[in-house]
DNA sequence: ACAAAAGTGTTTTGGGTACACCCATGT
DNA sequence: ACATGGGTGTACCCAAAACACTTTTGT
């Protein structure tokens, strides 16, 4: 039994990490959930969680988010992040029926959890074969999930808008080649705001690693636009200590 | 022992918190760190470690960072931050002596660590009564430390940084009345800039929770200044979401 | 009187914001 | 020809930054 709990695929029974998967598409920002079908009052009643699992003995905690990524969606290379840890003692109890639904899988009842926050891009997305079980669902209409999972799931939208503006992390949401409307429209749909076309592009263009490519849009029925990309080696060269995404 | 291990003071043996004592005077910025004597080839050498412990089962790390706080300085309603967790599988395992020190004192040798910073007031410190192990030193001549606690120290020197900038911080680290030379002269010492002393003081004009006393600084010899203090109910009613402590 | 830090205004520059029209393409 | 989103410039306002002297106290 000692030799099973130090074996390296050995789940830590006290750590778990639980992801916001976070995608875009439709114009609108939606988040990953699963249904569990939770034992209660002589029923089985339907409920929803974000995905996790716990952190097994031979992984740092980036490894278990990933896998949580890949088992959910099927894609790997996904961009994730930490961003809090949630650590009520009773976390886990809150509701009856969490608990019941928990309590025959855990070895502990006292787990930790860190909270992520990944970002699926549209290709991706498109290529995405999600579990049976699992479904986007926009970030407006979250309803209520198990455990202490809306408070992780605001965080992460708290967070991603905060990171959103210090790092270039909107490039994760877009594809490889994109347009600057497309750009703009992921800042408008995760602030829930709109912005001046061109005050917006006089902005962007202050941006050296946005590189402009000789391609356009295919495939559109009115004035084709450019097609852009964006430069991790110029951004890493040029970036500096206060910088800022503010658009 | 199963008793043991599930009763409400057991320590996770998977889980602790380490934490960065920042502290401000004599116009520097010191971080805490504390003496260990580790036995390495048949000698016993002086090592220098963050303070940290683990996390019992019946507290949330908040709390297992102020028993820390408490433990190290004797302090109680210092403000702790959570800022990164730490889950390198071969985090006590880099250098050889550091791994013999941890070894007798664990019950897992894989344990993951959620870095706490804490802000320790110029009053306070007047009043701290460190344990004898333990001392302050200068933010830019921290040494090697054990395991990975120059990277936790980095990582919270960082997000203090940035947390300095977007939330009122500072007033962490002075006193209940302050001078707004005080202010300024620790954003100077944690930036290692310096800031015009008119423009400086147009910024904090605009700040409507900076409350001028009618009181000013007595037994200097010069002009004394006037005392300030922060209203932290005015700050939440007039906080914005772009809001900035930028100076 | 001198030393030491407190306190105070003006000018210039650049960025933020508000605002309206023509262009290129597919149907 | 029409519908659709692409793409562009100007004017105003405010914030950031550069810059120097007078005031008040203790010794």
């Amino acid at each position: 039994m000692e030799d099973t709990l130090r074996s390296p695929n050995a789940m830590l029974s006290t750590v778990s990490v639980d992801c916001v998967i976070f995608g875009y598409f439709e114009n609108m920002l939606s988040v990953l959930v699963r249904r569990e079908s939770v034992p209660f009052n002589n029923q089985i009643i339907e409920e929803w969680k974000l995905p996790g699992n716990h952190v097994l003995r031979n992984e740092d905690i980036n490894a278990t988010a990933a896998r949580i990524l890949k088992e959910q969606t099927g894609l790997e290379g996904i961009y994730v992040k930490q961003f809090w840890v949630f650590s009520d003692p009773d976390r886990l109890k809150k509701r009856p029926q969490d608990y019941e639904w928990v309590k025959p899988r855990l070895k502990d009842d006292r787990v930790l959890t860190v909270g992520f926050y990944s970002l699926i891009n549209i290709d991706s997305i498109d290529n995405t074969q999600l579990i049976e079980v699992a479904k986007w669902v926009n970030t407006n209409e979250v309803k209520e999930l198990m455990f202490d999972h809306n408070e992780v799931f605001e965080e992460a939208l708290k967070k991603l808008r905060y990171d959103l503006l210090h790092e270039p992390l909107v490039f994760e949401l877009l594809p490889e080649k994109f347009t600057l409307t497309q750009m703009q429209k992921i800042y408008e749909a995760i602030f829930n705001t709109t912005y001046d076309k061109r005050n917006y592009r006089r902005k962007i263009n202050k941006m050296p690693y946005l590189i402009p490519l000789n391609e356009i849009q295919t495939g559109v029925s009115h004035k084709p636009a450019r097609l852009y990309s964006f430069d991790r080696n110029v951004y890493e060269k040029t970036r500096t200590e206060r910088f800022d995404f503010r658009v």
